[in-house]
DNA sequence: TTGCTCACG
DNA sequence: GACGTACGTGAGCAAA
């Protein structure tokens, strides 16, 4: 129990932020659960670890750093006085996690077993107690030390108080303040009622981030003055009423001045709070064992209960722990050391009972499936691999075809598929059991499948965690995030090949024939490795931030797009082989008419050929040599030569572009049809692009052709089945709008915001001509300016884009950074960001890192132009995922049958009954408009066009 | 396997 | 003053 003390100037009070760090730790901290109830538990753990760890270091500390008051502080309920102040505030949060919320009554049982006070407040939150509890030691000159990283707590620093961060093991003093706001702690809420907040929904005024915020402050002293001389300094036409307020400042400054005063309040903390608990009952006293350890052994952690009996007790043994006599080594406790001796091959159904028994103690597994083939729609599983720690993990041999005894031991070769699969299912299915993948959405799609063909219902792995997003989550542009690629990195250990097992070109074989043994090797240790990688990954996501990234954006896309492959697109094979057939006739007369153009024959396809005989054989001017020293053949040269009148190269165009469609498309997509589902099922790779973006593969459905009407005519072979329409829904000018927003550009806000032709108005304020009756031409110039910003403009890339000289299109660049001054900062500002941390962020807090940033010649300019490109591209990426994981769940809520199945970029492909199109349409433009909703208001609104057809062709 | 070319956003 | 460049992908073919 805590002793009565009075406080002085020697006493040190700590206060714990314990509300805060519950979901901090739940998130930083591998899930870990009660091993004889599946009790989610990791919270609580990571609580007591961290409580001990204080009071352990603050008794041993001297002077000032000692504890001599304790008290942990929680938040009582959700509602408090704020919400009466502002119903906006923290209303978008999302619900608790279902493995957390059972852990806040444990949480507060854990403070009261270790001896400390466990404070609440009802229409309080912890953060205003603290303040209060802060305030009043500080008035009797006692020392404060509150553990917390939460930056709402920042304004309370003073020379008496100051943070301390347990998990990253950091104190934050005035100067860190200064640093995260700009300004002293008491001047904190001033900039927090400017900027506002998203996380927590405080409006603040909107184009005034933290930066313009704390100039803002220092310059006028507090938000009251501030707002007083915006009120009563109208700017007129010409001259801003003062330096920092731009006119849409000013505006904003004046139309929210409500909102900045409500912010304010909902971000002060009252440090009047009526304290429930009198300051000097916190008196630091010795946990008693009597008290904390029931608690502890009832939790189940055992090595905290042991490592306190010894610290604090006689040195007997702690009470007997659970008689299961688990041998598994945490899989925290992770090593490099990789002994493929100690996998096991399953056989015995007994056996894999035993494992989901383990599996529930220990509450993660890393699981794995090997297949026949590598897509994951035609595919069939042939075993199953699962790890529970280092070194420990067994193989499960399920549809190996191989001939004989393959174990030599006369027992029977593999379980039965049925049997085997109705023992695992449980398991993945177990709410309290963390599935753990590399590349998950395979193996989701496989069980989903496996599930549906042995068992009559679909296995539905949940919940998960992917190593291989994890990995970009963190380290997007560093390296590409391939199992291999990531276990060589981390472990410095090379996985066995799968060619070492199933050979390699002709002689490959599929891993049904693999023999068992071997199959164990090698399968085993990719689950293995998979269960390592996460003990070492998953952590870094809190402590680096990026756990709201994954959680809310990265990992629940992957049941969405599992969903989509599966789904699939029909694809009419008539169609593309009556194409096939036509591009044929025609490339063979373009043939006929080259090869007497050339004087002989020769092969079409062969840049080296037509390099030859077009500057060799007949000597036409202007040749350009690639890299490698070979002719340049490309559609840029073959158009320079056409311009001037030579036939040959019109012919060579008019042939590569049939040759183009008709061997990638019109041939290649119709063996991609599924002989079961009759449909084209692609594979998305959610890491594919170091953006954000997806991209697609197997075959690629991202590229299919549109900009010219040969093309076209492929796409409109995509069709919906009977009684079905295709949707086509794309973001208009999604980067252009977010480089408004993000740059924060008025002019290009306004023009958005007014619904402008955002083209024709770049040419009228670079021309100066007026929009209406406008040249096309001057608008295509404005146009491509427009997408040279976005791509990280540079003079030689424009003037070969119009086929302009080079002076003229930097004369362009000129009058269009004069124009859009703000453009010009927001690229500045993207390269020294990117110079300064090696990385660049979009809207939605993913990090690209950028190789080569502090390089010099060409590969800086390369970065440069990345750090411009990347944070627009990877936003609209961020914002399309958020409407696609949102999407399922809309659609369902509203009774609709529409299925998602493209995603190519900026655009969403559905396939709906006819009969409900009008009402998908609706719903889907609402999802994707407000994707970014609520946890991002953007400056501009994002607009999407939809449309419904039956082929994509015509949906378009 | 590498380079070239070209389909898409 | 020259360097070299538009950003992000995947696939098929030729040529080694």
């Amino acid at each position: 129990m805590p002793v009565t003390r009075e406080l002085n100037e020697d006493s040190h009070l700590y206060l714990v932020d314990a509300s805060g760090y519950i979901f901090r730790a739940f998130h930083a901290l591998p899930p870990l659960t009660r091993k004889s109830d599946g009790l989610p538990v990791g919270a609580v753990s990571g609580f007591c670890n961290m409580l001990y760890k204080l009071l352990a270091e603050s008794k041993e500390v001297t002077g000032n750093g000692k504890a001599t008051h304790f008290a942990c502080i929680f938040d009582a309920s959700s509602k408090t006085f704020r919400n009466d102040l502002d119903p906006r505030y923290k209303a978008q949060r999302p619900p608790t996690p279902e493995d957390l919320a059972p852990q806040f009554p444990l949480v507060r049982r854990a403070a009261i077993a270790f001896g400390t006070p466990a404070v609440e407040l009802d229409n309080y939150e912890a953060d205003d107690l603290i303040a209060a509890y802060a305030r009043i030691a500080e008035e009797k000159g006692a020392k404060v030390t509150i553990i917390s990283s939460d930056k709402d707590l920042m304004q309370l620093v003073t020379d008496k108080v100051s943070m301390m961060d347990t998990m990253k093991d950091r104190h934050l003093s005035f100067e860190a303040v200064m640093d995260k706001f700009g300004v002293a702690p008491d001047r904190v809420t001033h900039v927090q009622a400017l900027a506002g907040d998203s996380v927590d929904n405080v409006p603040g005024v909107p184009g005034i981030g933290l930066k313009t915020a704390a100039q803002l402050i220092n310059e006028f002293g507090d938000l009251e003055a501030l707002l007083k001389f915006s009120s009563e300094h109208v700017p007129d036409k010409k001259n801003k009423a003062h330096e920092l307020l731009t006119f849409k400042r000013h505006e904003n400054l004046v139309e929210f001045a409500d909102d900045a005063r409500i912010s304010f309040k909902l971000v002060t903390l009252d440090d009047h709070t009526p304290v429930p608990v009198a300051i000097e009952e916190f008196g630091v006293c010795e946990p008693e064992l009597e008290q904390l350890v029931p608690f502890l052994d009832e939790m189940e952690f055992r090595t905290i209960t042991r490592r306190v009996v010894q610290a604090l007790g006689d040195g007997a043994e702690p009470v007997a722990t659970p008689a299961s006599g688990e041998a598994t080594i945490p899989v925290t406790e992770t090593n490099n050391v990789f002994d493929t001796s100690q996998y096991t091959t399953l056989i015995k159904p007994d056996d894999l009972v035993e494992w989901m028994r383990r599996a529930q103690a220990v509450g993660v597994i890393g699981v794995d499936t090997e297949t026949d083939g590598l897509d994951a729609i035609g595919a069939n599983l042939v075993g199953v691999s699962l790890a529970l720690g280092p070194n420990d993990a067994c193989y499960i041999p399920l549809g190996h075809t191989g001939d004989g005894d393959l174990l030599g031991d006369g027992a029977p070769e593999q379980m039965d598929m049925k049997l085997a699969l109705g023992i695992l299912k449980p398991m993945l299915e177990d709410p309290t059991i963390l599935k753990v993948g590399q590349n998950f959405k395979y193996d989701v799609n496989v069980f989903h499948r496996a599930g549906e063909k042995f068992l009559d219902e679909p296995i539905i792995p949940y919940p998960i965690d992917d190593t291989m997003l994890l990995s970009a989550a963190l380290e997007a542009g560093q390296h590409n995030h391939g199992m291999d690629v990531l276990s060589e990195l981390h472990f410095d250990h090379k996985p066995i090949p799968f060619k070492e097992v199933a050979g390699t070109g002709k002689k490959q074989i599929t891993f049904d024939k693999v023999p068992v043994p071997e199959a164990t090797k090698y399968a085993a240790e990719d689950a293995d490795v998979t269960l390592r990688l996460w003990a070492l990954l998953k952590p870094r996501l809190s402590a680096e931030g990026m756990a709201t990234l994954y959680e809310t954006i990265e990992r629940p896309m992957v049941p969405v797009v599992a969903q989509m492959e599966r789904a699939g697109i029909f694809v009419e094979r008539e169609t593309l082989s009556r194409l096939s057939g036509d591009f044929a006739q025609r490339m063979a007369q373009y043939e006929a008419e080259a090869y007497e153009l050339a004087g002989r024959e020769f092969n079409m396809g062969s840049p080296k050929q037509l390099g030859e005989i077009l500057f060799g054989e007949m000597e036409l001017p202007g040749g350009k040599k690639t890299k490698t020293g070979a002719w340049a053949t490309g559609a840029d040269a073959l158009e320079d030569l056409a311009a001037e009148g030579h036939e040959l190269p019109k012919i060579l165009l008019g042939w590569r572009s049939l040759s183009k469609l008709k061997s990638t498309y019109t041939d290649a997509l119709g063996e991609c049809i599924n002989a079961e589902t009759g449909r084209v099922h692609t594979s998305f790779n959610l890491v594919g692009a170091q953006t954000g973006r997806l991209s697609s593969s197997d075959p690629n459905l991202q590229n299919i052709p549109i900009r010219t009407e040969e093309g076209r005519k492929i796409r409109a072979a995509f069709v919906a089945q009977e009684g079905n329409v295709l949707i086509a829904a794309d973001y208009s000018q999604i980067e252009l709008r977010l480089l408004a927003h993000i740059g924060n550009i008025d002019t290009l806000k306004d023009a958005f915001n007014n619904d402008l032709d955002i083209h024709a108005m770049t040419a009228s304020e670079m021309f100066g001509v007026p929009i209406e009756g406008m040249d096309p031409m001057i608008r295509r110039k404005a146009k491509a300016i427009n997408f040279g910003i976005i791509y990280g403009i540079s003079a030689f890339g424009l003037a070969r884009q119009l086929g302009i000289p080079r002076g003229e299109a930097s004369e362009y660049i000129k009058a269009y950074n004069a124009k859009f001054p703000g453009i010009l900062k927001y690229m500045d500002e993207m390269k020294a960001f990117a110079r300064e941390k090696g990385y660049v962020e979009t809207a939605f807090g993913r990090r690209i890192w950028m190789k080569g940033i502090n390089g010099k010649g060409p590969e800086r300019g390369f970065a440069e132009r990345q750090a411009i490109n990347a944070p627009l591209q990877g936003s609209a990426a961020d914002i399309i995922k958020r409407a696609m994981v949102k999407m399922p769940a809309a659609l369902e809520k509203s009774g609709l049958q529409a299925k998602m199945l493209l995603q190519v970029h900026d655009e969403l492909i559905f396939e709906a009954p006819k009969a409900e199109a009008e009402k998908t349409i609706k719903l889907v433009k609402k999802i994707m408009e407000t994707a970014t909703f609520p946890v991002m208001d953007l400056s501009v609104p994002l607009l999407v066009e939809a449309e419904a057809a039956h082929s994509w062709n015509e949906a378009h």
